[in-house]
DNA sequence: GTTAGCACTCGGTTAGATAGAGTGCTAAAA
DNA sequence: TTTTAGCACTCTATCTAACCGAGTGCTAAC
């Protein structure tokens, strides 16, 4: 659908503006600072009409109109402007990213504070792929008659272990079937290779394991969880007071204990490749997280060979998107830059 | 100073339950919940003594009392009991902290989250000792006629370097001596091993390099900053939100400033070996941070070996010092135990 | 030394009243 | 048919005044 010139003018000057003042504008507002040749009547009538078709809304009557996340994304997608960042910005990236790259902890870090910094906002990194260790070898066993523990050693040599409790007495046969099970059909794969069917084919060979099955299957997502925590950086949370939208405790609280909690950041939907210059936006309730529900993501991929790893942004709907995106972007850009340029070492 | 039996008995009751309430407490409130067998009257006579003595204050007039920094000094060292912590949440931390020794810093991780849910305070916590790596070797040599290039390999194989920049032009023979003044005297040692007699000797055999010295004092500083940095570990910071003290954006997003930068808890005055049970409280005022003249830290030591780590609280100067100081107590006794019952591995 | 009683203080809450910004609508102008 | 000027209307934010009630300090009696 597309507005016509002069509604998307319009729209574009009420979110522009907005993005400034956070304050809701008004049809004399726009008059004074966009040079748009008609009169406040008229852009009364227009963002009525914006309104009805749900870009526009107003706080309440006799106040101005404040954009609907439809409105953000109708901006995002056909609006926004694709200027570049000043060349300032370009050399505080560029300097800033120099000489990070002793390990790969460090420069998600570095990339994230750069990234919160120069945004304003609350800034994540992931790592470059999800190198998740492997299986190498399970090994079950009863240590009383209602426990079983569990040790998985990984590909890495790492040993994890753990009691795993059921309501009904161990059966040893069942037992020794299922670590057979998992033993032949899971040695050599990571936690994420595991399928549904795979699952199935477990589950017909542990029989009277079930229950158990379960249990250790929780454990290893308990440890890939474990493992994916520690791959996420929150850098810059801070900067959510500098934004009048989380000048409510409440909302304030709620965003910081969701930014606080690495696991939502590490599950957060991630972009598409194909999406503009690498970087997508996702406004407001377009998000699933019930948290994020009146903020805004704006994330970017980077890669590194074949992997990829992401960085993003969050921050109120009323973000300023284009600075955001032209900022990450070259965040991003500038990352690949820093991982090529470098041998990859993979031990600090 | 001893204030008398009955005074401290009031002292005591307007320190419980203005920690229970977080409202002023009044004279009639006293006689209540507490079984003083004087009247309002003579309580008010108390508390306008108590208050001019500096231990009490009055929000305003026509309002109740409130301890003051002094009051609470006294409430701690004087009135406080001593009743340990309940079973269940001994139970709970001994079941928390069971299997936790993976690595140093994960013990560190949890333990911090384990402080911090069950006292309702953001909890910090160091690694036990700060055992820095020690210099292994410098080179310095001079890039361009106004830049050096500092190399400093430590004994741990980490090399780092830094281009050290300085207004004047750079002098071989000055920087030949600089590097070997370096390395003769710091090999071997640990940053904070340097006194200043070592740095007036370094000054001394450096000789025209003196500019160079200080660029280089600097750098190693830095490093010894990062190293500390990563050393700490602070843990429920959303807890500060549960306090009332906290429901003023500028005060909660000052402390949570503070607490997010971990450089400020690495630097902490770390507490007396001699404090009784090994916990200290340091009340409002008594910090010498600015960020926290109306907060509380409670911090406690915890021993491996002939090293020492500190694990701590942050709160409101209104804390349960009581019921806090327990459960810290006994967290930090309880890391003590993990780790003496496992063999410290070093690396994860 | 303690207590009852009372006047006084002060913050918090409520209720109007007011101002002002901004809209929607209508009727005239282009 | 579209745009504009004008005006009535709406709603929030702010200010004021009044009031309530909790709590104290003081005085005088116990």
């Amino acid at each position: 659908m597309s507005l016509g010139p002069r509604k998307e003018q319009i729209l574009k000057a009420v979110v522009d503006q907005y993005i400034r003042s956070a304050e809701p504008v008004a049809s004399k507002q726009l008059l004074e600072h966009w040079a748009l040749n008609v009169s406040s009547a008229t852009i009364r009538n227009e963002m009525a009409e914006l309104e009805t078709m749900g870009l526009l809304e107003q706080p309440h009557t006799s106040a101005g109109r404040v954009p609907s996340p439809a409105g953000y994304r109708y901006y995002v997608d056909q609006l926004m402007g694709k200027t570049g960042l000043s060349t300032s910005d370009r050399e505080h990236i560029d300097s800033a990213l120099k000489h990070k790259v002793e390990s790969l902890e460090r420069l998600l870090a570095e990339a994230g504070k750069l990234a919160a910094e120069i945004t304003r906002h609350p800034a994540y990194a992931l790592t470059p792929t999800q190198r998740y260790d492997s299986f190498e070898r399970f090994v079950l066993f009863a240590s009383d008659l209602l426990t079983v523990v569990c040790v998985v050693v990984m590909a890495g040599q790492q040993v994890n272990s753990r009691v795993v409790r059921h309501g009904e007495p161990v059966i040893e046969s069942a037992l020794a079937q299922l670590t057979a099970a998992l033993n032949e059909l899971l040695t050599g794969l990571r936690y994420d290779q595991i399928t549904p069917e795979l699952y199935d084919r477990l589950e017909k060979r542990s029989l009277d394991g079930r229950a158990y099955l379960r249990a250790v299957m929780v454990f290893l997502a308990d440890l890939h969880g474990q493992e994916e925590q520690l791959r996420v950086v929150v850098e810059g949370s801070m900067h959510l007071f500098e934004h009048p939208e989380y000048r409510d405790i409440a909302k304030a609280h709620r965003m910081l204990s969701y930014l606080s909690d690495k696991k939502n950041l590490a599950t957060l939907p991630q972009p598409y490749p194909t999406a503009s210059r690498g970087v997508e936006i996702v406004i407001g309730p377009e998000n699933v997280a019930a948290a994020l529900q009146d903020a805004s993501v704006v994330m970017a991929t980077y890669h590194v060979g074949e992997m990829q790893g992401f960085i993003g942004l969050i921050g109120p709907t009323r973000m300023d998107y284009q600075a955001v995106t032209a900022k990450l972007a070259y965040v991003a850009s500038k990352m690949e830059q820093v991982f090529q340029g470098q041998p990859q070492e993979e031990e600090k």
